[in-house]
DNA sequence: ATGTATGTATAGTATGTACTAAACGAATTA
DNA sequence: TAATTCGTTTAGTACATACTATACATACAT
């Protein structure tokens, strides 16, 4: 492997992992994801170790969340103790794991909280004070925002092939 | 406003802190946000501080990154040197303006690195080096998905109705 | 012009968190 | 059993950043 591709390719962790950054996860995260979408065949955690420049703490941790996510998938080999890592390479299958996993924390909690206050204050019949009128109003429509992102979230990780097709046909709805 | 209707509202506020944090932002600004939206009417920026708890420094930063991102639109009112603020209550089209101003960071960065990398790569010809034609296969996949999300996002913000409408008809052809 | 009200910018602080270093545990081999 | 290899866990550190406190700038008022 000539040079001039080992520095395409830490240019790509590096993207990569400013991506992962960007969009909340660690650094050594996107950078080990990225190592392995690179890398031909499974990688060792050692090997890893060596092509991101971490501790083999941080790469242990970074992968089991990659695992996690479904971004990558550990692979065993018969007569080796090593375990060995490949990345998952269909985009989309990964981004409806990764939605499936983090839709229930923050999110679901506020949404319950919403249709919690939503029925105390509809408890009482209709209410005369104006204000509260005006805050049922706000918190309906904050039900049924996240009414809708909760059903295409639903609908998306339910596919199970979110492949080029569907996104065109999406694509071309939205004109 | 009676009592319930506040801990009702510190409680939305709360989550809608929680949900930002979630997705990036800081949490002031989450619930600067969560107040304009539970107002009636447009709140100056003393009176942001008074129900957020936060300092004026504070708040002026949080509200004016609220602004750029098309979250809350200030409002002047004649013979008032005050700034007021009023939130944004139609989330798609907050939504469009989040993904219009996050768009161009990381992201662009890493879809042009990618691209010139390419270019460098199919300059020689057909390589002969079978793992530089991997990676080669592997960039045009990171490329090709690139693609597709940028088409999409390009999609969603050049939409002016992103409405009930056009979110059931994409959720139609998800099943 | 002097003082007051309002928003912004700056310096310092605190907090969260991703990482390193190193100890530990578990499994294999000698 | 001892030694080795591999992964995980933990304590500490470094760093980013969102906030507070305060100084500053500008516009209006008296």
């Amino acid at each position: 492997m000539n040079q001039s591709s080992e520095q395409i390719k830490s240019e790509i962790v590096e993207g990569l992992s400013n991506i992962g950054q960007f969009w909340g996860f660690p650094r050594g995260m996107g950078a080990s994801f990225a190592v392995l979408y690179l890398s031909p065949g499974p990688l060792s955690l050692d090997e890893l170790v060596a092509r991101t420049n971490l501790t083999k703490g941080a790469v242990s941790t970074n992968v089991r969340s990659l695992a996690r996510l479904g971004l990558v998938h550990g692979v065993s080999r018969l007569g080796d103790r090593k375990d060995y890592y490949q990345a998952e390479t269909d985009f989309y299958k990964a981004i409806r794991s990764i939605l499936k996993e983090r839709k229930n924390h923050e999110f679901d909690h506020a949404v319950s909280s919403v249709t919690q206050a939503l029925s105390k204050l509809e408890a009482d019949g209709r209410p005369a004070d104006p204000e509260q009128a005006f805050l049922v109003e706000r918190l309906r429509a904050l039900q049924s925002f996240f009414d809708a992102l909760d059903s295409l979230t639903a609908a998306v990780t339910r596919l199970e092939s979110l492949g080029l097709n569907t996104v065109q046909s999406v694509l071309k709805i939205l004109k």
